[in-house]
DNA sequence: ATTTCAGATGAATCGACAC
DNA sequence: CGTGTCGATTCATCTGAAA
C-alpha cells in the first residue's frame, strides 16, 4: 500500500490508500490541518430487537453487526465526540465534513458537530427513491436518511461549486433535499458467497453530489469509517485524492479491489461550471484607458430613468452623484449597493446593451 | 377563558383555551399524564447576523424577534430541557409529541428527546415546495425543515392511523418525507397593518396529516407554542380537543379570532378508512389535506345524478356507498369502473368542473 | 371579464479583498 | 485587526394594477 502521489505541504499523507485499524488512532496518526474533506458514515446504533419479516414471511438482513452495537447513548456520544475531534484536528482551516445517518444517530452527532465548533452549512435529505416500506404498518416508511454538511469553524472559506451543482440541477439552484436511489444492482458490492459485501453500502451518486459540490480536483478527501470505499471510489473518477481507514480486512479487500478496478475521469469531463467570482477582476476604468468607451460617453440605466457620463479616470457623473458605476448606480436607486456592470448600459446597433459585454471583451482576451 | 367541554379523567383540563403565560410554567400547573399528543414549534435560535438583500436588492424580513434569542447553546439547551421535561410529564403513558425545527436546533432537540426517554418512531422531513432561495449563491437552497415523532417510552402503544394515512397518499403506505407548500396566500394571517401576523406560521396541510395519522377523535392535542394558532384550528375542525399556551398577547389575539371562525366538520366526514383500497394512480387525499375541499364539502357526478361527500382521509361517501373517488363512482353507476378524477365535479364560479383541474394544480407544484 | 406583467415575499446561521 | 470598495446573487407563488 503505497501513496501513488505526493502532494506540497503534505508530505507525510498516504495519498490513495485504505489504512488499516482503528479510525480515531490513525486520524491521530496524521499531520493536523492536512485534509480538504472528510466524509464520515459511522455506526447508527440501530438498537434493533429481534428479527423482521416480509408479509411474504421472508426475514429481513438487518444491520446487526458487531460495529453498530454500544451500550448506551452514553457510550455512543463517547464515541463520537472522539471521532469528530480527532477529525477536526486534521482538516484544513477552511475544510469541510459530511456526515450521515438517521434518527437513530444524527441528532446525536450534529448537536456535538455545534458543541466543537463545527459550523453547519445545510443539512442535507437524501430522499429515498425506492425505500425498504414498514412492513408492519407501524410508522411512516423509513424513506430518508439526513446528512450534515459543516465547515470547520464559523466564518471559514469553505469550497461550494455552486454553479457546478446548478448545472447538474437543470439550471436550478440545487436545495437540500435530493432525491436518488438506494444501492442496489450491478453496483451492489457481492462477496465471495454472492452475499453482499457490506450492509450500509452508499450509492456512488450521493458521493458524486457531495465531492463535485463542495471539493475541488486535487483535494485531499478522507473517509474514516471506508468500508467497502465508495467515497474512494467516486474520489478516484473526480481527480481528487482519497485517504481511507477501515477496520476490517474483509471490507478492505473488497475495497481495494474495487479500487483497482475504478479509472478517472479525463482532465475535460471533470470541468464543472464557475462563477463569475473566480474570474479576474477588470476594473472600470480599463473601459476608458483601452477606448472602449470615451470620456463623455453617456451611460443609461437599466430601467432607463437614470443617465450617466463617463469620465477620464473611470468614474461617472450621473445627477449630482459622482463616484464609480457601483456608487452612482446604487445612490440613484435607493439602493444599499449595486452592480454598475449590469445596472449600466450603453447604446450599441440601435439597443441598449449592458457594460458587463464589454468587460467580457477583455475577459475573454486575458484567456487567450 | 373557560373549557366548551370536559373529559372524563381530564377534570381540571382547560380544554380548547388559549392559556397565557410561560409555556413551562404552564404546563407544570396541568395534571400529569392527561394529554394525548403535544405538538411544540419552539423558537429555532437562527443566530442571524446582518441584514439580507435579494438581487433586486429587496431586504429579507428575517426572524429577528426576541423570543428567537438565545445567549449560547447551553442557554437554549437548558430551555429544551426544561419544557421537554414539562411537556413529558402532562403527557398520557401512550402519547406522544412532535416537534418541528432546522439545523440549527432540531439537532439539539432531538438528542435530549432521547436523553429523557421519549422514544423516537420516526423523523420526518417537510419538504417545501416554494422555499425561499440561497440569495447570494453561497449554500444549497434550505428547502426543508425536519419534524420528530416521539412516544412517551419505549414500548408505548402510540396511536398510529396507518389506513388513514395510506389512504391520504392514495392507497401507498405514507412515507417520512412530505412535500407540503410553505403558508402564504389567504392562509397567511395579517395583523391590522395588513403585516403579516407571526413570522413562521405554520400550514394547516402539515397539521392536518399529523393530526389526523397520531390522533383519534376526542383527542386533547397541546400545543406549547401556540402562535397563531395553526394546531387548534386544524385540531377544531378534526374533532380533537386542544390547548395552547402563548406568551405574547399580539399572537393570542389572532389566534382567538381564528379559532372562533373555524368550524368542525361533521362527524361523518370524520371516520377515516380502516380497511384498504384499490390503488387508484394520484392521490385525491392531498385535496382535502391541501384545503383545496374541504372534509364535507359535496362533489357532484358528471352526469348530475349522483351527490357525495368528502370525508377527512381522502375518501368519500356517496348513498350508501364510501371508499375512493374512483369506486364510488363506479359503484353508483353500476360499472365495472370508473375515473373519479373526470366523473366527480365541484361548483366553481357557479359552473360545475371536474376535480381533475384541482389536481392539475397539485401535479404543476408536484414538478418542481 | 380575462390575461399579462410588475412587484412582493417566505424560519436565512447567505463576501472577498485591498489597504 | 477594522474599514471601504468592488460586485455577485433568486424560486415559486401570490397580489394587484394595467391592458
Amino acid at each position: 500500500m503505497t501513496s501513488t502521489h505526493k502532494k506540497k505541504g503534505a508530505d507525510a499523507l498516504p495519498l490513495n490508500t485504505i489504512l488499516e485499524g482503528d479510525c480515531i488512532e490513525m486520524m491521530n496518526s496524521l499531520p493536523e490541518a492536512s485534509v480538504d474533506l472528510i466524509f464520515a458514515d459511522p455506526p447508527y446504533n440501530l438498537q434493533l430487537k429481534g428479527d423482521l419479516h416480509r408479509p411474504d414471511n421472508s426475514k429481513v438482513d438487518a444491520v446487526d453487526d458487531h460495529w453498530d452495537q454500544f451500550s448506551s447513548f452514553a457510550a455512543y456520544d463517547k464515541f463520537t465526540k472522539d471521532w469528530l475531534a480527532a477529525a477536526r484536528r486534521i482538516l484544513k482551516p477552511n475544510g469541510a465534513i459530511w456526515v450521515i445517518g438517521s434518527y437513530h444517530n444524527v441528532f446525536r452527532m450534529g448537536a456535538e458537530l455545534q458543541n466543537q465548533g463545527f459550523w453547519i452549512l445545510n443539512d442535507v435529505v437524501w430522499r429515498k427513491s425506492n425505500p425498504m416500506p414498514n412492513f408492519r404498518g407501524k410508522r411512516l416508511t423509513n424513506a430518508h436518511e439526513t446528512l450534515i454538511w459543516a465547515s470547520k469553524a464559523e466564518g471559514a472559506k469553505y469550497t461550494f461549486n455552486y454553479e457546478a451543482l446548478k448545472a447538474l440541477n437543470e439550471g436550478i439552484q440545487m436545495r437540500s433535499d435530493w432525491v436518488l436511489p438506494i444501492c442496489n444492482g450491478g453496483e451492489r458490492l457481492k462477496d465471495e458467497n454472492g452475499e453482499k459485501a457490506h450492509p450500509t453500502q452508499k450509492p456512488e451518486s450521493l458521493l458524486h453530489r457531495v465531492i463535485l459540490g463542495t471539493t475541488n480536483p486535487g483535494d485531499v478527501i478522507l473517509d474514516p469509517f471506508f468500508g467497502t470505499g465508495t467515497t474512494g471510489a467516486v474520489a478516484k473518477m473526480l481527480g481528487r485524492d482519497y485517504i481511507g481507514i477501515e477496520r476490517e480486512e474483509a471490507y478492505r479487500k473488497v475495497a481495494r479491489k474495487r479500487l483497482a478496478a475504478v479509472r478517472r475521469f479525463d482532465k475535460e469531463a471533470l470541468q464543472v461550471s464557475t462563477s463569475k467570482r473566480a474570474q479576474p477582476r477588470v476594473p472600470f476604468g480599463q473601459l476608458v484607458e483601452r477606448g472602449f468607451l470615451r470620456p463623455g460617453d453617456e451611460l443609461y440605466s437599466l430601467n432607463k430613468r437614470h443617465k450617466a457620463k463617463v469620465r477620464a479616470d473611470g468614474t461617472i457623473v450621473g445627477g449630482e452623484v459622482k463616484g464609480s458605476i457601483h456608487q452612482v448606480g446604487a445612490a440613484l436607486e435607493g439602493a444599499p449597493s449595486c452592480n454598475g456592470w449590469t445596472y449600466w448600459c450603453i447604446k450599441r446597433d440601435g439597443k441598449e446593451v449592458p457594460i458587463d459585454i464589454l468587460r467580457q471583451q477583455i475577459r475573454s482576451e486575458m484567456n487567450n
